[in-house]
DNA sequence: CTTGACTCCGTAGTATGGTACGGGGTTTAG
DNA sequence: CTAAACCCCGTACCATACTACGGAGTCAAG
């Protein structure tokens, strides 16, 4: 099986038709090559571009964002360098992302040992899990 | 300062008036009491609710998921054994979305490291980093 | 060579998560 | 005692990301 037809990307990707059209309309998977008919083939490895939009979407980010993933690659318009910083810059926002997931996964492990033993359960620790993160503001709030 | 209007609140938590409404309504964040006047009256640590939600939404949560962590505490409705359960199923999903970011990031840094030599940079390696993760479907894909 | 599943396209509708009025009353600094 | 700044409420509007519809053409199995 070499190219499929629109239905089955939509299959594999783990999306719906209209969604591939969707994308292909906001840029984020190029416009395949058409069959006589007008149908459009797509080469098989569309269904990892498809996938990855699915994750990183679940992970917080907008189809602006996940374009300029996938885009993220050097060529004549776009050096190197460019290239660098930006990726660097994601890098960074990702990690603040880990940790912030981190911390909330210690929190929900706090509330699990909480309901073993079994007190009546104190203010929901979650909050402060994160609390205690850089918030964009000071740590002691202005005003 | 012990309580504040609805105004101050918001610029604290870092998100607009309009927007601590709105969590109010949606059930984000509790009906506070009011002054005869009419005007919210917000404990300090009303704060600490909206940043947790502010990130919690960077973080690919829905309004309904955030506001079923926030209610996630042991009480008459809702015994121990539940919440447990509930914290557990989210621990498990929490690192699922670690694991895909360090993925993205792995991803992100072999890029910039084929920035440093000066290849003209193969195929988009972004997707293969997702690609290896666990899709839903079988590694072989069916059809 | 029919028939049911699939595809085309454009347009319209939906769900989520806000954001912006507009016409009022309230507070507070000067 | 004003006047600016703030708050009330309801309703309407907005962007994002789909999802559905409808009428027509295409494909593939039997």
């Amino acid at each position: 099986m070499e190219t499929m037809k629109i239905g089955q990307l939509a299959r594999r990707g783990g999306v719906g038709v209209e969604t591939v059209r969707f994308y292909e309309r906001r840029g984020l998977i190029d416009e395949p090559p058409r069959r006589a008919s007008g149908y459009r083939q797509y080469a098989p490895e569309t269904v990892s571009r498809l996938r990855f939009i699915r994750r990183a979407k679940e992970l917080g980010f907008s189809l602006g964002e996940i374009k300029e993933l996938l885009d993220l690659r050097v060529s004549e318009e776009t050096p190197s360098a460019e290239v660098k910083r930006t990726a660097l810059a994601k890098i960074a926002d990702l990690e603040e992302k880990i940790a912030t997931l981190k911390r909330m996964k210690r929190a929900l492990q706090k509330i699990t040992t909480a309901c073993s033993g079994k007190g009546p359960a104190g203010p929901c620790p979650i909050l402060d899990a994160l609390e205690s993160s850089g918030a964009e503001a000071s740590p002691v709030n202005k005003e």
